[in-house]
DNA sequence: GCTGCCATGTAAACCGTTACATGATTGG
DNA sequence: CCAATCATGTAACGGTTTACATGGCAGC
């Protein structure tokens, strides 16, 4: 259900596009939100055409199919919206490692650790790329600003952490 | 293989257990870690013994399994824990509905946030009821403290953005 | 003896990833 | 003409959820 709403509201934002199309928007400007790829996108298009939610706009080269959403898929996306109670499924790979990290040795916990510091830096530095949600308001600004605030959260865990298994050697 | 992994953390730290016990047991302490129901937990552990992470050690009534983590077990645990680089697959329907806050009116927009800052706060509410990680160290303290820093941060987000989309009223 | 919880499982459907396959177009 | 990228798809596999099914034991 998720996978669908995030491709209507790509069409609506950005209007008429291809699976090709919607998958790169998805990489670019979802990415931190949902992930999906052209192998999940193509046939979920095909069924939410059959549904009547979206629908072929025009044919261009290489049968290339344009898709535009139509008011049935505007309504049930603000229906989703609207009432779809968000379900929290945590399944960190990062906070199950952390969970078992009293298992370990200080020296090897702290390798892992770092490893995990890492991972939160660079994801960091890849939301910090997209157009800063305070100086440019843009349309996915709510979202970007709860990935940067969370990540931020996480990197500083990660490095209170490591001060403390530091101070245990 | 991160069900897998959680399942021999749990034996290793709580001792030997059965299925209904490991099911109760994700419940209570991993649960804003990873989640998994004994649908899924049974064929696994049927799986791990047969692979020789873990061994029937006895049974008691009504076919009732108590499982022990072995050598194999533990080994492959820290293998994981040191090798695996954890995968951020981030899908979040919270995100993404933040993300589509911007195609409802203003005051759909509010109801919608206000029931997402409800979620925050009820996981919050239960992630206080653990023992306290400061005054308490226990076993999965490093998760928690990194659960209650992010459900924190997610929900001073939602209030921050209820008070901009109040403003626009 | 009935109700409720303990306890274990199976099956189907759904969602997501990885690997495979194919051809068209563009730029050098 | 060759390589890279555009563009679309299918198939197999694995993980997750939901629904179904069954029987034991404890307390009233």
């Amino acid at each position: 259900m998720s996978l669908r709403m995030a491709l209507l509201g790509l069409l609506e934002v950005k209007g008429p596009a291809s699976g090709y199309d919607l998958a790169k928007s998805f990489e670019r400007s979802l990415n931190h939100v949902w992930q999906a790829g052209h192998t999940q996108i193509y046939p979920e298009l095909v069924k939410m055409d059959s549904d009547g939610l979206i629908a072929v706009q025009s044919e261009g080269a290489r049968g290339r199919k344009i898709y535009a959403i139509t008011q049935e898929g505007m309504d049930q996306l603000r229906a989703w919206l609207q009432d779809r109670d968000p379900a929290i499924t945590i399944r960190s790979e990062i906070a199950l490692q952390a969970f078992l990290l009293p298992l370990l040795e200080t020296r090897q916990a702290i390798d892992v650790l770092e490893r995990i510091r890492h991972s939160f830096a660079e994801r960091l530095s890849v939301l910090e790329c997209y157009p800063d949600p305070e100086t440019k308001p843009n349309f996915g600004r709510f979202a970007l600003k709860l990935g940067l605030a969370q990540t931020r959260t996480g990197l500083a865990w990660a490095e209170e952490c490591l001060a403390e298994l530091r101070s245990r050697l």
